[in-house]
RNA sequence: GGCGGGUUGGCGGAGAGGUUACGCAGCGGAUUGCAAAUCCGUGAAGACCGGUUCGAUUCCGGUACCCGCCUCCA
């Protein structure tokens, strides 16, 4: 079996990957507050832990790992959206417009997701709205915790709030490698005069009339943000279970309460035993953000027609623990890269094993990066071999690209010819004729212009001794692409 | 202020205490009516300063610069 290796932001060592139950292996990931579309920084952790999940699948086999990905579908910033709308003139109840809200922009999530190629989370191998957890639905479940630690001394009431007591656990800030007093002596928040120590957070808040509630014995109320992960992971999971993910600016403070209040609610427990973090993204070198307007959805590149095969190859270019930029031109390295690849493969349906080197780069932590590597060498080796043995070589390169989630059934779609493409391909042919037609009376200078004409259009004319090939990329918007069938069509008159 | 990450050849980006990463671009050759594509070959690196070592880009210490978290943003 192969090893898997991961480094565990709770030890800061990458260790061997040991399973507490090899027929169930569990991971469970922070999923998104669903309040409006994904941005691609939203994106990265979903594809990098996609890969470990197909190879924890791989490995364990499909029907013995457990994968759950919360909605946060209760947030201040969803109850925003609503009451903005609601004064907007929106006559329905505010409760109406956060379901509507957070339903759409679930619905948007998994589009986009799936338009990446990741998997959807499902519980041993079957899909589920289980598996996708919304925190509205564990309402119970967290105020059966936050009893739980009030009762055991590590949770307090506080006008109207529940607050969890962060001297009461030794162990606070392990994770993030903070200490409580340092963390108070930098501080720039002010404080709530309930609160017994600054860095005490809440569990369980009060709620007035235009905001979202459940009863509660503390009144009305709502939970604070760290609990739902606590309660749903142990309600799907178990109270240990394997690998918790997400991306590093979660690891303080969302991580860190999440430890706090699993692990003293349950404390014969180990609660996530393996801690993976995924380094931020960045765009040109810049931190994502609305004021340098940088920021983009992932529906925004979809949209431009990059095609989500392309989002998650430019991904799986740098390993997760690195700073990923994004940039234009590794974009148009990956769309360059796996139409190549696409070619290749072109028909080939398999059910080979991935290649023994490739899934030792993979298991090393994750190396996407040296996976991806390994596929350039396989393809150049394929490439290189005689007839027999290039489909056994082929048949592995997909097998282990499919590993990463790429050259998969669905996510090549992008270069199936569309209709338009077929058009410009016919018309196409024909001028291909005429300026063969030039090239065997020996009339260079027609040649060269049918040529020179063709690749002003940005096409790529590619001619053999008997052969007449072209190479373009259809545009992605309908306009442009119209436009280049009919610059075709004119060249065409000039050959007739 | 506290905590964490990064700095590799023209660009992107890995591994490894001594031996080719890999991709893109470049250069040379084959090929071509000319090109393109393809194939073959090839140069090019480890922010800076010290230390450990027979030997460090890889380990240790320091400096500089960049980025992130501490502000319910993955």
């Amino acid at each position: 079996m192969v090893e898997i290796k991961l480094t565990n932001t709770r030890t800061r060592r990458k260790e061997p990957f040991e399973p507490l139950d090899p027929a169930n292996v569990r991971m469970y990931l922070c999923g998104p507050t669903v309040y409006d579309r994904a941005h691609l920084g939203n994106a990265r952790p979903v594809v990098v832990f996609d890969v470990l999940y197909r190879l924890l699948r791989h490995v364990y086999g499909e029907g013995h790992v457990t994968y759950v990905r919360n909605f946060t579908d209760v947030d201040d910033k969803i109850n925003a959206a609503a009451l903005a709308r609601q004064q907007a003139g929106d006559p329905r109840p505010l409760e109406a417009l956060i379901a509507e809200r957070t339903a759409e922009t679930i619905g948007w999530y998994h589009a986009d997701m799936d338009a990446l190629g990741a998997l959807r989370p499902a519980i041993r191998g079957e899909v589920s709205d289980l598996a996708e957890p919304r925190a509205t639905a564990y309402i119970p479940q967290m105020i059966a915790m936050i009893r739980d630690l009030i009762a055991k001394g590590h949770a307090y009431e506080a006008q109207g709030h529940v607050l969890f007591d962060v001297r009461s656990y030794p162990a606070y800030g392990a994770l993030s490698g903070r200490s409580v007093d340092d963390m108070i002596a930098g501080a720039r928040v002010e404080v709530a005069p309930f609160k017994r120590d600054p860095m005490d957070f809440v569990l369980w808040k009060p709620s007035d009339a235009d905001t979202p509630g459940w009863d509660s014995p503390w009144g009305r109320g709502r939970p604070g943000w760290h609990i739902e992960c606590s309660a749903m992971s142990e309600a799907l999971l178990g109270r240990s279970f394997d690998i918790h993910a997400g991306g590093i600016d979660l690891q303080f403070p969302h991580h860190e309460n999440e430890i706090a209040q699993s692990c003293c609610a349950h404390p014969h427990d180990e609660f996530a035993r393996v801690w993976l973090h995924n380094e931020m993204l960045q765009v040109e070198g810049k931190k994502m953000s609305k004021s340098l307007g940088n920021f983009f959805t992932v529906r925004d590149l979809l949209d431009q027609g990059i095609p989500g095969e392309v989002i998650r190859y430019v991904f799986l270019m740098t390993h997760y623990r690195k700073p990923m930029d994004w940039t234009a031109e590794k974009v148009r390295e990956a769309e360059a890269t796996l139409r190549e690849w696409h070619t290749f493969v072109e028909h080939c349906t398999t059910s080979s094993e991935p290649d023994s080197e490739f899934l030792a780069a993979l298991a090393d932590d994750l190396n996407t990066s040296a996976a991806i590597s390994r596929l350039h060498v396989m393809l150049k080796e394929a490439m290189t071999e005689s007839t027999d043995h290039f489909i056994d070589l082929r048949d592995t390169f997909v097998a282990s690209a499919q590993l990463l989630g790429l050259l998969t059934a669905v996510s090549g779609y992008w270069t199936m010819p569309t209709a338009i493409e077929k058009e410009i391909r016919e018309a196409l042919g024909q001028v291909g004729r005429g300026l063969q037609e030039a090239r065997r009376a020996r009339d260079y200078d027609r040649a060269d212009a049918i040529k020179n004409s063709l690749m002003g259009l940005g096409i790529s004319v590619q001619l053999g001794k008997e052969t007449c090939d072209f190479k373009w990329t259809t545009p992605h918007d309908a306009e442009s692409a119209q436009k280049l069938l009919y610059a075709v069509g004119n060249i065409l008159r000039t050959v007739r």
